[in-house]
RNA sequence: GGGCCGUUAGCUCAGUCGGUAGAGCAGCAGACUUUUAAUCUGAUGGUCGGGGGUUCGACUCCCUCACGGCCCA
């Protein structure tokens, strides 16, 4: 018999023993007053003489994290997962039933305590255990309670178990739901609507990514996963929903690493009469109000560095920004050539259509982004790496965009939205040209999306904010599996 | 896709030069009436990720596969 097997059968003998009892091991209901972390909130004045004077009497269920067996005196150790609270039970006065569901008690196990408050010697808040009731008993052990549970892969596969004995990862959990919560706030309370659009589209736009497929039986259609939300809600500036914002998942078929799991969540919002200038603003309030509410400043501690979110964050377009980093004569960057030519001396792999923007974004990518660690908005993109972008007034190759840049990751992308329903076509059919040439992760020509515009769109800005980089940030993560509780992990062997 | 690293008891980890595997926690038996990583005593617990090879002998060396991590693409 293996060492976990005779554990379990340790457990399901408890089990056998406490049902031949006639208890219940897995009960209905367990009428309480508070959990462990209500518990101490509520009593936290309340001194040893007055716990003595007016006895307050509680009824608590929480895990079992921990059992100090000491004589006829056991203390343990129950836990709602943010706070524990000590139980302090007396063996040899307890009745019948509490005695057996004592003897049969396991680490893991829920317990329902019903006693008094007082206060140890020590001073700690402590709940004498003089009913105890069994609410679930665990059949497999908890991870080890000092270390907790550090093997990575496990901590992916069984989150559950990462999330009971390791407080640190709960914590992230919570941030990035806080996250969530002040997001929704903030926009709600500058009358953005929130709406929901499709993830499943017969053509992925949005983006420039591969998608997902999938197939609709009953309609015998082939079906995509989004890429992004971005054609549907500009859709509805259309339709007048003049701010909007979705929060939501999108799919994009590829690699896995620290920064990519293929199923995220964006946040993309439109805003009609803005344009990319006021989105900046946006977004520098939107990252100060939420550091400041949720981690008490507005500075990320990131890898060891404090990174100052004090506003206004330095803007710097993509040529500038490579000219500085690569510290290259900006004359140099203007032409295909010299832009090939520049990779090449660099040993960085050429992209696959080789045309002035995407060239330049190759060597962005190249000398500039890993340098931009304190939040930096790239600005001005090549009208080519852009197809729903509007260009600049005063320079066609470039549109009104930018990229926010955080800890050397892309946290966010924002654009005036190109609404010329005539200059969009041409876009969609450069895309195609593209998509020839054989980029594949070009965008498709979206004849609906046109047949919207052309019925008027709005000037508007519109942003997309990477949910989970932005709480790798805010918890200071290396890895975007961290923060997402179920990471897509090749199945099990 | 490539490179490097990892996989040993339920958990956290040791394991020397190739000589037949250890600790702490958990579990089991016992002691202990205010402990809190409780303490103390005792006895347990292993397909060393899977498969193959080299060798008298493999956790250890080689090949291969699986899963994971980091870096690169």
């Amino acid at each position: 018999m293996s060492e976990l097997d005779d554990q379990i059968a340790h457990r399901k003998a408890k089990l056998a023993t406490l049902r031949e009892a006639g208890i219940d091991p897995f009960p209905r209901l367990f009428e309480h007053d508070l959990e462990p972390a209500g518990v101490h909130r509520r009593f936290v004045d309340k001194t040893a003489e007055e716990l003595v004077e007016e006895p307050v009497s509680l009824r608590v269920p929480g895990r079992v994290q921990a059992i100090r067996e000491h004589g006829k005196t056991v203390f343990a150790d129950i836990s709602d997962g943010s706070a524990k609270l000590q139980v302090l039970i007396r063996s040899h006065k307890l009745e019948e039933d509490s005695a057996r569901v004592l003897a049969n008690l396991d680490l893991g196990d829920y317990l329902g305590v019903s006693g008094d408050l007082m206060r140890t010697r020590t001073g700690e808040l402590t709940l004498t255990g003089e009913k105890l009731e069994m609410l679930a008993k665990a059949l497999r052990p908890m991870p080890e309670k000092y270390h907790g549970l550090a093997d990575t892969e496990a901590r992916y596969r069984q989150r559950y178990l990462d999330l009971i004995s390791n407080p640190e990862s709960r914590r992230v959990f919570e941030v990035r739901a806080a996250l969530l919560r002040g997001m929704r706030a903030h926009l709600d309370g500058r009358d953005f609507l929130e709406v929901e659009t499709p993830m499943m589209q017969p053509l992925a736009g949005g983006a420039t990514a591969r998608p997902f497929t999938t197939h609709h039986n009953a309609l015998d259609l082939d079906l995509y996963l989004r890429v992004a939300p971005e054609l549907f809600l500009k859709r509805l500036l259309v339709g007048g929903l003049h701010k909007v914002y979705e929060i939501n998942r999108n799919f994009r078929n590829e690699g896995i690493s620290t920064q990519h799991n293929p199923e995220f969540t964006m946040l993309e919002l439109y805003w009609a009469y803005a344009d990319y200038r006021d989105i900046m603003a946006l977004v520098e309030e939107l990252f100060i109000t939420l550091a400041t509410s949720i981690l008490g400043e507005p500075v990320l501690n990131w890898k060891g560095e404090r990174l100052e979110l004090a506003a206004p964050w330095p803007r710097l377009t993509m040529l500038d920004a490579t000219a500085k980093y690569g510290e290259i004569d900006p004359a140099k960057l203007q032409d295909v050539a010299d832009l090939t030519a520049e990779l090449e001396r660099r040993g960085a792999e050429l992209p696959r259509v080789r045309d002035w923007g995407h060239l330049l974004l190759a060597l962005f990518e190249e000398v500039a982004e890993p340098h931009l660690n304190a939040p930096t908005f790239i600005i001005d993109h090549p009208v080519e790496i852009s197809p729903l972008a509007k260009q600049k007034a005063d320079d066609p190759r470039m549109t009104e965009r930018f990229e926010l840049y955080i800890g050397g990751m892309e946290l966010a992308n924002a654009f005036s939205e190109l609404n010329d329903p005539e200059v969009q076509a041409d876009r969609f059919r450069g895309q195609l040209a593209a998509r020839e040439l054989g980029d594949d992760e070009a965008q498709r020509y979206d004849e609906d999306y046109i047949l919207a515009l052309e019925h008027g769109m709005p000037p508007a800005g519109g942003l997309g904010i990477g949910i989970d980089r932005m709480t790798m940030l805010f918890t200071d993560r290396a890895s975007i599996r961290d923060v997402i509780l179920f990471p897509l992990l090749r199945p099990q062997a």
